[in-house]
DNA sequence: TGCACATTTGGTATAATAGCCAATTACTGT
DNA sequence: ACAGTAATTGGCTATTATACCAAATGTGCA
């Protein structure tokens, strides 16, 4: 591979990286409308807040969301809310995954239900 | 979150991490065209036969290649297409990345050239 | 059958990630 | 300055990933 595109990739794994966890996506996707200050989030997630909040850092490192103090508080948002076109396309294949094993099933006479 | 939403992000979560992986983005990106065998793929990508095999397992437990064996080698091509479309939209937020730090940079009265 | 080639699997060392707790920093209001 | 709330950081441990080598498996052909 060539050292132009070993940078190219791993730029992208950076990104991809950043979204593979499921509170970080779950943190995304909860910022499509609102922003949100770390303790909501970590409200509506259940984990320690300190785990929240740098899960927030590693999203905010890849210029995911960005950040902005309100007197006490932190709120972030999202920078970029191309990301979410990112959860259609992973959906997308999730959906292909089934559609595949349900034929699978199908051929084998079995059926869901 | 709901248990239900935890399933649903540790199924989004678990394809979005068999793609952040630069070798794995190179491969997908490679299968865009053609289906390659392992021997092929490893030669271009310079890892061990191994480690290119062992990728290449995790992407299609994750449903986004299948392998077809030919005789003495087996090929891999792309199970689902609609993942190339993810390479835009993470192409989509390094672009917006870049373009804030130009702006930031311009900002200061710097240039990148 | 036995050899050559292609790929996968097992084992292992190293590095990266995730989560919690405790300590620190930052801001507000008194 | 001090107490109270919000968030970040550091430290620790457990788990997971990655990459190599070596061994095993599978396939085709003499």
């Amino acid at each position: 591979m060539k050292k132009f595109d070993k940078v190219r990739y791993q730029a992208m794994a950076a990104v991809s990286k950043a979204l593979a966890h499921p509170t970080r996506l779950y943190i995304v996707e909860n910022l499509k409308e609102k922003s949100c200050s770390v303790g909501e989030l970590t409200d509506m997630i259940g984990d320690d807040i300190s785990t929240v909040s740098k899960h927030l850092h590693i999203l905010k490192q890849n210029g995911i969301v960005t950040d902005q103090k309100q007197g006490n508080q932190v709120f972030y948002k999202l920078l970029c809310p191309c990301v979410l076109n990112i959860f259609n396309c992973v959906l997308d294949v999730i959906q292909t995954n089934t559609t595949t094993s349900l034929n699978l099933l199908s051929r084998t006479g079995r059926n869901i239900r």
